[in-house]
DNA sequence: ACTTGAAATGAGAACCATCCTCATTCTATG
DNA sequence: CATAGAATGAGGATGGTTCTCATTTCAAGT
């Protein structure tokens, strides 16, 4: 945990930003969920004390390289910590209530994936950064 | 063309609702886009003349199993006819405008995704109703 | 410690994509 | 052709997200 506050610092320092106290609660929060989580949950934790500020602050941090927006099956916006601060990993998307896991795949099966988006990019045009696959179905909670 | 009418018209009669002049119109739209559109893309087009009757029958064609929704990387909802009607495939998005594109992936390397997808969902209780891949990147306009 | 200027915070207002309302128009059926 | 029910379109309402601004906090120099 130590670590990554410093990291947090070094990457909001580079673009002039400080760490606050409530910033430092931010990162707690999603490093501690270990899944994407909405504002509401992040607000009702109860550490994170202004919606307005957590939203600030959320766009502050995904400007820094340190979270990541994720859309998810509902109306709600989702934020987690940035792919390597994490580890590369994927999502599985309830469509009944929105909830979302992370998941992650073998290595093998990445490096394919990998070899397979560059060779369908090559010729298009287009410049790929990286890949998101979600999974669509129904959590355990809803059956 | 005839053929996607014959088929929307049957999967909107199974749900109670009219194929009505405004309703394909829409569908030849997404029909001939051949990738995700905006509302905005639709409207202007002039075929689809009001905001909020593209809105409610996009709702209904979704309800219909005809048409699906898509997020993309900015704030615009896109629609899209749904896959069995056009075919599995992913979307590049371009991170900087929101442009979507669709392309396919060689069918070996689906069936070994899918497998995957399988193994990966078994023991954890959530139940896979299908992916979404999506390529992250900048398009050939936004270069 | 004290001061000071700039940045961060929090409460509420503003924004805007999307959805809803309702009076009017269309359409399937007898 | 008449009629009842559905579809349409213009504008209003909704709600997640963003912005505003007065207040508070922080970092750096003295």
């Amino acid at each position: 945990m130590e670590d990554l506050h410093a990291t947090v610092t070094g990457r909001l320092r580079r673009i002039d930003q400080r760490y606050t106290t409530g910033r430092r609660a931010l990162v707690e929060v999603l490093a501690e969920a270990g899944r994407p989580v909405t504002i509401g949950e992040i607000v009702a934790g109860g550490r994170v004390p202004a919606q307005s500020t957590a939203y600030r602050n959320l766009a502050v941090l995904e400007q820094a390289g340190v979270v990541r927006r994720v859309q998810g099956h509902d109306e709600f916006s989702r934020y987690e910590l940035a792919e390597d601060l994490t580890g590369h990993h994927h999502h599985m998307v309830c469509v009944t209530c929105g909830a979302v896991e992370d998941f992650t795949m073998p290595s093998g099966v990445e490096r394919n994936l990998a070899r397979v988006i560059e060779a369908v990019s090559a010729g298009s045009g287009f410049k790929p950064e990286g890949h998101r696959l979600d999974l669509l179905g129904t959590c355990a909670e809803c059956v």
